[in-house]
DNA sequence: CCTTAGCACTCTGGGCGACAGAGTGCTACG
DNA sequence: CGTAGCACTCTGTCGCCCAGAGTGCTAAGG
């Protein structure tokens, strides 16, 4: 839709805008006319670019601070710019390599790959990484077992790709060792079917059990739904918040607070990351107030799934200002994601 | 040491002081002898007041930022404050609900109960919370297992207290279900004794078993080495951090990225606290420069810890900006502490 | 000897005007 | 259509002044 209402841009004018974009994320000072007329090799006068700046200013992709200072980009503005940039971006090789090196260790547990997976990512870009594991619905149970821990009982739940989710009840009155020996073999007819079916499956066999055993039952089946459900179990990652404390000159304190609060609130934060995943691209870019949440922090979001196959399991992504250096941040998201599907796809066989 | 080069200060003087330390801390702009003359209600005039003000400034317990400006205490002069504040510091009547409230809960989970005392206190002072988990250590051990994920290996150590620690392995050449079976049957013998024990017990029995057994135990005591020795394991809780981004208003923007830094560093952190609450006092508070790293980020730490009968278990605590309301947060803490010791000490039995 | 009133002194912060510099927008010309 | 040139506008800074806040000191009084 914006589309329509802004068309293709001049090959000129396009130029003159990523001119803009990179010396603006570069600097930070808002950007003048000469400056682009010497730097950007364009081989038109300052009085050319002040024309198509000015043009550029009319189509909205960017705006004056005040008169007499140089131009910054608007949303749209970073937007075009991201839009147009080329789909391979490069990485420096020190980039590269640190990349390579992470991955070129062997750890096999996709929970401490994903952990890593956000420092990386937050060195690589100076920004806030973070990393959604994959949801649990669709993953088959290795093992579901009751665990007597004397006056308390925990559940435990392990799932095929390592995840293992834990809940601590008290004890049920009424429950001995022997039915305990008995619930836990009647769970493992579970193993092999995925969270989600198993919770059915569950309700089932519920009905069927006695009291005391219907209780069991119901509580393991609360476990695999908060598994599934988020609440306090989509545990979101983040790291490298710092980054954004030191590297924001621009942003407001008020602003910071914001975006701060918000990284704390995993599901808040889900939500978010939801919205912008939910087209399914191999790399989704939201900028600024693109996204009602994202613009009340001034802040962009860059997220890549990674997956088996086809099949998505997750997503990996970074957050940062939206004066942001889009070109590297969207490689490296983009790289650590390649790398994580490989992976993945490796762990899986 | 300090006592003795800084002894008693007469009544008036830590009235005064008192008084400084409360207005600044309220406020946030350095103190006039007049306001302190006409709401400290000492009965004195400013004059008197001034003088005093000067005595203390000689003694290093306050500061001037300029000649014509009011009093600011030093690190000295909080550290005095808070050395003679009366040990049953009050909660407002709402704080006291929420704690109630939030332990009147029946979450048996320590884990979980650790986390939610990390919002609790991040609630409370409006600082940042944290929280240290017990260390694996001395807790016995529930059930040891491995577990076939197929290509890979679970190795999974239940602990006494609720804790769970994983570890994802290749599966060794030459291992099949047959020896799994075996070495799961053996690693029974460890059920009940320590983290640490079974370490040395899992040496042992490595050097009896075959080749292709050893590699397997030694995994195993390699998981629980982790879980008993910090390194990734270690995993410290912090809260409430978006908090100081906005307190935090006379922090400088860098001072505040390092605090941010630190508070990312699990290792370094708890380093830190370790430091801190060395002394097994009930109640450790640490005002800017009096430990290096704090001294860094201009910020207090204020720890307790809590045990079961006399055996501490963890800590928690508040970090805060040195301009810090001592006199609530320490109160939050001591409360929350005594009310997770009460806790532990119930599910302990 | 301690307290206090009074006063001179000092330093900050805000308001004001002037000014240099940066950058634009426009016009007129090739 | 591009460009040189120029007038115009706005910011940031500097110096200045002034009001206000708060101190330090002195001298007088209990």
């Amino acid at each position: 839709m914006a589309e329509r209402e802004r068309p293709e841009l001049g090959q000129r004018k396009s130029a003159v805008l990523r001119a803009v974009v990179e010396q603006y994320v570069h600097t930070g000072e808002p950007v003048s006319s000469e400056s682009i007329a010497e730097h950007a090799g364009l081989g038109v006068s300052s009085a050319t670019i002040r024309n198509e700046m000015a043009a550029l200013e009319e189509l909205g992709y960017l705006t004056h601070p005040h008169t007499s200072a140089g131009r910054i980009p608007t949303d749209v503005g970073y937007r075009h710019y991201v839009d147009s940039l080329p789909a391979g971006g490069r990485l420096r090789e020190a980039q590269r390599r640190l990349i390579a090196g992470y991955f070129a260790e062997a750890i096999v547990d996709l929970e401490e790959v994903l952990k890593g997976s956000v420092q990386l990512l937050s060195r690589l870009t100076q920004y806030a990484g973070l990393a959604v594991p994959p949801s649990a619905v669709e993953e088959p149970i290795v093992r579901i077992e009751l665990v007597d821990m004397g006056p308390t009982l925990m559940i435990l739940v392990i799932g095929q790709h390592g995840r293992v989710d834990k809940q601590v009840i008290d004890k049920p009155d009424r429950v001995d060792a022997a039915m305990l020996r008995d619930t836990d073999r009647r769970l493992q007819r579970l193993h092999g079917t995925t969270y989600l079916d198993a919770q059915a499956s569950l309700l089932r066999l519920a009905a069927e059990g006695g009291k005391a055993e219907r209780e069991l039952l119901l509580h393991v089946a609360e476990t695999l739904r908060i598994a599934t459900q988020g609440e306090r179990s989509a545990h979101m990652m983040v790291g490298g918040v710092s980054n954004l404390a030191g590297e924001a000159q621009q942003m407001r304190r008020e602003t910071l607070r914001r975006l701060f609060e918000t990284l704390e609130r995993e599901q808040e934060m889900l939500g978010v990351l939801t919205d912008i995943g939910s087209s399914r691209a191999d790399l989704n870019v939201t900028i600024g107030a693109e996204h009602p949440s994202t613009g009340q922090w001034e802040a962009s979001i860059i997220t890549a799934p990674f997956k088996t196959g086809e099949t998505a399991l997750g997503t990996i992504g970074v957050v940062g200002p939206t004066r942001m250096d889009y070109l590297t941040a969207m490689a490296s998201v983009r790289a650590v994601a390649k790398r994580l599907s490989e992976l993945a796809t490796e762990l899986d066989q």
